[in-house]
DNA sequence: TCCGGATTTGAAATCGCTTTGGATTGGCAA
DNA sequence: TTGCCAATCCAAAGCGATTTCAAATCCGGA
């Protein structure tokens, strides 16, 4: 069923039976029912290709996954992009690469073919060399995240640096001088967020920072373990974690007990938390004080700030920065005696 | 830049210059050479939509993500899947829907619009209804699973049946006779078959089962946790686990750790593992026994089956069963003595 | 009754590609 | 020289929508 047999069958044009669809206003009320009935009966819709063609626009986002850098969080922020853009039937495209030249060459490619109307991009650099070059492209774009180097350009971020500080200032609150930070891997901009929050936190109560208590390392529950280890090896091992993610916090739970330390008593952590559905702070054993901030929930805005974006707000105006909360739970308790300097 | 002007720029006409790019012998190598080379240098690319609805083809397959079901494997597929078939620029367009029905006019608007050539099923029920409607609606499919009531279908799926039977034999060898199944959600086929392989294990030493012992639930870690603490509370508690997920697993531990119990001595387990990048048996306290299998892997051998299936391979001929490794780790031990019957 | 503007409808061009159905050329055997 | 077959290339017809430009119809006011 194509517009032509809908159109001969209703005894219309075409012309009159694509605007009645599309809400045009020049189509009278009764024919533009007539139209939806019998499109609705016959199991009409307009053919996407045609369409794309017709109007220029793809009617998609695409999104390219870094095979190093996608994990559970992926797939969280891509249902809450789905999410709201599913009423507005926009298509999501993903793509997996294995190194930064193929991301690039991926967008050259969504770029040239008019695939996507937009790209959304993730894990950001402070100077990211994706912006530079989408900008060139013209093909717009939003960041989850943002890239402080880089010139004007839309995103949504959280405040890591703001989380980072808080969490290290209630460790510190409660007597922890040996605060450790578990961070991502070096040089992406959330990283530095949450590292200047630390800094910032040690420095404003005067606690000299120790370099080797800081860790940069991939989300995973294995690093986490390994890092703690290492840490708790040395001399004047922590007594409270400052954990990247969820994955590496349960990773540093795990060499906390091997280290033969109760957490939430001997030791503390704060995680940052992206609110999984199947990993819950909440019901952990003990249960895990985090800052949170739901990643589901950032991919749903992205989605709306991109249609805005599509629709004339400027990109330069684009600039979201969500707060984030601490949720204390019973992994984080005063410093045990002694260990306060 | 588009085929119309790159033509116009070689001197040749659209019908030569499209020929020459996609392949078609009835061009002289030198002007196909001459072709290429032109149209690396102006960075042409034909233009998706156009050369889709002149060919017919969507160039692209489609995956509906069910709110409630999807979760840290699905972006593994994903991640699989993209990257088979990055090299045939068949793009994946992912859609997020709340219910049952959603997906299935997910389907319908997918199909109506020609927006993608295939689609991929996950989750499946032994009498799954899509199957029948996407027959109806002419839309090829496969099915990541399968579903065994259902009508011939192509499918990949793994040996759920055979694994789960390999882990409880191993359990029961060691001693164990108080072996809990925290199985997924009842009704799904891959649930039903790991109930079967652990049924037929029981029943192969004559050991009788508890139905107490046999727990139907999502894959968290929460629930893994609940799941096994109401088990501990009940009189005749179990001494190992066969765990539906690495989740599942983690949820387990730490209610095998609340009861005092230790893993590997106490209490045994030996956990289904889909393999994570970000969550590694190997390296867990103690490590965990596993029955593995990527999913990553099957992601991508779906994409495989997929394409032969549109160029002529018949459905009814894909049927691919992986068989299942089993892996043990220190995570299961003799059964304590006294507890086997 | 007739006119002018508003309201509805339609024919045809357009989007950028693929592909059908010829044309044109060159080489070689008759 | 002629004829025929390959080897190349091209003009034009789709693919199925949207959209421009124009025509038809309806209506109230003069």
């Amino acid at each position: 069923m194509n517009l032509k047999e809908l159109a001969s069958n209703l005894g219309l044009s075409q012309t009159t039976v694509s605007r009645a669809l599309n809400g045009y206003p020049e189509v009278n009320e009764t024919t533009r029912i007539r139209v939806a009935e019998a499109a609705a009966r016959l199991g009409y819709r307009a053919n996407a290709s045609a369409r794309r063609l017709a109007t220029g626009r793809a009617g998609a986002f695409g999104m390219v996954l870094r095979t190093e850098a996608y994990g559970p969080h992926t797939v969280e922020f891509l249902g809450g992009l789905a999410e709201r853009l599913f009423h507005d039937e926009i298509d999501i495209l993903v793509s997996t690469v294995e190194s930064a030249e193929d991301e690039i060459s991926a967008y050259r490619r969504a770029a040239a073919s008019k695939k996507v109307d937009a790209v959304i991009l993730s894990s950001p650099y402070p100077s990211d060399p994706r912006i530079g070059i989408l900008n060139d492209l013209g093909l717009p774009y939003i960041m989850h995240g943002r890239s402080e180097g880089s010139p004007a350009h839309a995103w949504l971020d959280i405040d890591n640096s703001g989380a980072a500080r808080r969490a290290t200032e209630h460790l510190l609150d409660l007597g922890h001088r040996r605060i450790a930070m578990v961070n991502g891997p070096k040089g992406m901009t959330f990283a530095n967020h949450r590292e200047e929050g630390y800094r910032a936190a040690l420095a404003s109560r005067g606690v000299t920072l120790s370099p080797h208590l800081i860790a940069n390392t991939m989300f995973t529950d294995e690093m986490g373990y390994r890092t703690a280890q290492l840490m708790f090896e040395r001399p004047n091992p922590p007594t409270a974690f400052v954990a990247g993610s969820m994955m590496t916090a349960l990773g540093i739970f795990r060499a906390i007990r091997s280290a033969g330390f109760e957490l939430g008593k001997d030791v503390s952590m704060i995680a940052h938390d992206d609110v999984f559905p199947y990993l819950n702070a909440d019901t952990m054993v003990p249960t895990m004080s985090t800052t949170r901030s739901s990643i589901r929930a950032a991919g749903t805005r992205v989605g709306e700030l991109i249609l805005q974006m599509l629709s004339g707000k400027p990109a330069a105006d684009i600039h979201e920065l969500w707060p984030v909360e601490m949720v204390l739970r019973e992994s984080t308790g005063r410093a045990p005696a002694g260990t306060q300097l």
